[in-house]
DNA sequence: TTTAAAAGGTGATTTGGATCACATTAGGTT
DNA sequence: AACCTAATGTGATCCAAATCACCTTTTAAA
């Protein structure tokens, strides 16, 4: 809870009494690796604050290949949120890669505190408002740019997600196929 | 300034008073056909809100290739939103498909509005989460979908741009070559 | 109404990656 | 340590879509 609090006020200053009312409406949870958060066909209750740990979102197309829509590490938020936005059932999966730990928050939770505290209505603007422009430039990528540009991207990106996740997941990742990946990095 | 009131109602209630406070924010603004509201390397001073006409959001990438992020049309929100919010130089052009008009908002009205009226700060980050989904479902499109696929759901969503707009810009949007998404619809 | 330019269609050719098929290596488990 | 499974590298083959080239049709402009 020590980190929620610091997350938020990256943002906006909380008072005493803002974030022991705040914090009501989190719970923590500790996932082993590969352990599910969400499956798809869920109702997907919470979205989550990774704490510690590595985790990845993603969904199986039609035939059966997995496409990974996101990694999330400490301080990133997560959930299938098609689902949990339009309370629908879950098409995607969240996944654990590294054991670690999350703080749960319901819908229902994200919209009292929105409303309850400008403050926290406003953070969450300004997360998602991040978000989008990352999504946006994500777009950008898969449209125009070569599978070698992809993975010389990712690497400035996150050099250390690299070495401590598999090559599979990355390729599922950028959108190209595992062997397409091994080769560009054996060609420098 | 009518449809601003009817677009944000959608959401919020707006006092008379909030509305008239509010509406000062905005400018309108005519757009021509071909006409640029925004341009690679500008410092992108507003958003637009599109009251009417058609417009695209695109970039040109190493080799000259154009490729369209967003079309916007009537009620829908526009900008080099990297640029916008990060205050950097453009790396879009926003460009208008079929004359119109637009409401433009500075990023300082913007946040002056959110942080004045919590109602509008709510408006925001619920159109941000609605943007924020549909990004997510335009990049599981194109992490899996093929030519056809990707044409099938478009002339399903929009139908109308399908007539309205050259094919040549669909294929832009869609991230496939003019050539190939004419032989898709030739196939049936 | 003529002329030019943009949009659209379609065959032929090329090609970047996907796919397939193995071999090798690294990790994890009992 | 032995065993099994996951991860990785790499050659060979295949294929979907890009590219190239050209023609027809539509639209807009002079």
């Amino acid at each position: 809870m020590e980190n929620l609090r610091k997350h938020i006020e990256e943002i906006v200053t909380l008072t005493e009494d803002e974030f022991r009312q705040l914090k009501t409406f989190f719970t923590v949870k500790k996932v082993r690796k590969n352990q599910y958060l969400v499956h798809e066909g869920d109702d997907v209750k919470f979205e989550y604050l990774v704490v510690k740990g590595i985790f990845k979102v993603f969904y199986v197309d039609m035939d059966g290949k997995e496409h990974i829509l996101q990694f999330a590490r400490e301080n990133w938020w997560m959930t299938d949120y098609i689902a949990y936005f339009k309370q629908v059932p879950a098409t995607m999966f969240v996944e654990c890669i590294e054991e670690g730990e999350v703080l749960c928050l319901t819908l229902h939770g994200r919209e009292k505190l929105s409303a309850d505290l400008h403050k926290m209505e406003h953070f969450f603007r300004v997360k998602l408002t991040n978000g989008y422009v990352a999504l946006q430039q994500r777009i950008a990528m898969l449209l125009s740019s070569t599978p070698q540009q992809r993975y010389e991207q990712f690497s400035k990106l996150s050099p250390d997600l690299l070495q401590r996740i598999p090559k599979k997941l990355i390729a599922e990742y950028l959108g190209v196929s595992r062997e397409t990946l091994s080769r560009l990095y054996a060609n420098k």
